[in-house]
DNA sequence: TTGATCGAAGGAACCGGTTTCCAAAGTCTT
DNA sequence: AAGACTTTGGAAACCGGTTCCTTCGATCAA
């Protein structure tokens, strides 16, 4: 057997995955990652070779593969990712991009999201950018930088620098939001027509006033509700709304509990199901009952959402699936395919208990 | 202005970053992400003195290192983290592995973790291992290897494969559990001492039979938990335990309700708040009355606790907490330093509404 | 004026893989 | 047995950075 020396150039008088710790630290030697060399050197080979049969290329003769392979298990070789990745020019990585990792709703995408992306050998990165503008735009390119390609939801970001930015950040699929002049792949929701459902639903109550409990004013999806609810409030006669500035997390909803009775509104649209579960909680310590003297609704349907008591009227959106979606599509962008047409997820209204006839008011 | 030619080595005839998209595709050209060599070209320097200007390196006259920034800037340069990683050692990236995505418990660690992390310019890798003990062994590997440090919730591992694992896995905190024999940092809760605060309230209240919901079997934080209920219910005259098998999601706890009812015991300790909520939805729906005719505890203090009706007597750990003294171990492992003692963080007992006297039961 | 010292910047080795290109060896044909 | 074709596997370029070592020139002390 002829030992090479290649990858050895550092210790020659040492063919073993020894080396020293540090540049400093030159006292203690210790165990290291074998490389690729030293395979090749206890194997007899190439380093080509051995990279061949790590990854299980034909034109290698089998009893040398076999010698190989037995070489690469007797010291534990692992390839490095990272030499790997930069030969490659690929990590088998992706980035997530979310406002905030306390929403369930971010937390069912990211677990969708991570499971198709495992199916297929992927690793998945996660960012939050708690909200901020200008840091969101240097985390995604950031994150992108890490892999291979990113998720992107992103309510607050202006559309103009959204388009600015797609070049660098691409493959990238949006989410819960559209950039119209682009063909930035995007996957949403469709929360004008989930916001429909719940208004049909609550007028069927008989309810003719309702507030809503808005979201981030920034937040596109959050526009789009409004748009909803005004709209319909226009085109129903004798219908009244109003609009409180709430926020998209529970104490919001619960700070807002006195604004909504204020108001002597029969039913609260909530921006959400967390804000929904902050005023059903905060409702509930004031003494009103739900539904008996109030309904509330909320949107996204939150594993939670069942749970409460009452049970949350809300409009369910499928998180996993969302997740799921955003991997293939994003898959099919980082192999040159077209991603397919942006798809508008279709809210599914789930009555439940919180929502009920409007009571009867002495006027 | 003297050009050289350093790191352009393929398309000699056009200093500007071009490259053929890839080996097949010849026709397009695209552009693509300046590298190192294109500076330095453009700012007439050597490789060399562009990487140091990058890096702040104090030995680089201003103006030449004015020009350097002026040509990245041109450019729109942006080093390679990839590269970087490979000569540096280092990628600038931890990963979190936890068993189950779903789980509010999880997520605020993630989230501790995450923003502690970035904090210092880390960015965090996420793996679920689904509760397989095989995946979760070849997971933790495969993360280690993209990452520079391991945060390991892995509650299912026997203790002799994660020692064995631990040399390749190192740095690694470990979460919730320890591994007596090792050196291996963790963090963990003191269950047992929340057990104890636990059945110390609901005896005070009077009761005396007690249902244990048990988590999932393999479980190490289980295992302490059922440990500490049967030393008490040994120490305590009268005082009766029954377990039951359940698990750690709310399909669990719901599925559990007729079993406790049937069990005829005044008090539920579920082995987390998911399982509690379950119970305490699958009660509601038989129409038990909590606390009034059977009490109910969990174990976390998840976001939601707060906000169920009844709010859920728990005892509360501190999650985001959990996650920050993660990364500052972490960060320690990996600068070398000593991470420290292990904590054994003490739950604290936040009594709510859904523990109550026991009933008094007509023999 | 000369020798020593110091700072700045370049050359080249290195991190650890992948892949192209090519030479050598082996097989088949006539 | 010679020429043509097919495997096989090695050498070396390459991915894009960092850093050691060296050189060159300027400053300073003698």
């Amino acid at each position: 057997m002829s030992l090479k020396t290649d990858g050895l150039r550092h210790d020659e008088e040492d063919s073993s995955p020894l080396r020293r710790t540090s540049r400093r630290n030159t006292t203690r030697r210790e165990r290291v990652a074998p490389n690729i060399g030293h395979v090749a050197a206890a194997a007899g080979v190439s380093r080509a070779t051995v990279s061949r049969v790590m990854n299980g290329s034909p034109t290698v003769a089998p009893e040398l593969a076999a010698r190989v392979r037995a070489a690469a298990e007797a010291l534990n070789y692992q390839p490095s990712r990272l030499a790997r990745s930069l030969a490659l020019g690929r990590t088998s990585v992706v980035s997530l991009i979310v406002p905030d990792l306390s929403n369930p709703m971010f937390q069912d995408i990211l677990r969708g999201l991570s499971q198709a992306a495992a199916a297929q050998g992927h690793r998945l990165l996660v960012a939050e950018s708690n909200e901020n503008i200008q840091e969101e735009k240097i985390l995604a390119l950031e994150a992108r930088r890490h892999s291979d390609g990113l998720v992107l939801a992103s309510p607050r970001v202006p559309e103009e620098e959204l388009l600015t930015l797609s070049e660098q950040l691409a493959p990238v699929v949006l989410l819960n939001r559209e950039v119209p002049g682009s063909n930035l792949p995007s996957l949403s929701v469709d929360y004008a027509a989930g916001i429909r459902a719940i208004v049909t639903h609550l007028l069927s109550l008989g309810h003719r006033h309702l507030v809503y409990l808005a979201g981030p004013v920034a937040s596109a999806s959050n526009q789009e509700r409004v748009a909803a609810l005004r709209a319909a409030s226009v085109a129903t006669p004798g219908f009244t709304l109003t609009e409180i500035p709430c926020g998209s997390m529970f104490e919001d909803g619960h700070a807002a509990a006195r604004a909504v009775l204020a108001t002597k509104a029969t039913a609260v649209v909530a921006f959400n199901d967390m804000v929904a579960f902050g005023t059903l909680s905060g409702l509930h310590e004031l003494g009103v009952a739900v539904p008996d003297d109030i309904s509330i609704t909320g949107f996204d349907d939150i594993p939670f959402a069942r749970y409460t008591t009452p049970p949350l009227t809300t409009a369910s959106i499928p998180k996993n699936e969302l997740g799921k979606q955003a991997w293939d599509r994003l898959w099919a962008l980082m192999n040159g395919e077209s991603p397919g047409h942006n798809v508008h997820f279709q809210p599914r209204l789930l009555i439940r208990e919180s929502t009920g006839p409007a009571p009867t008011r002495h006027a």
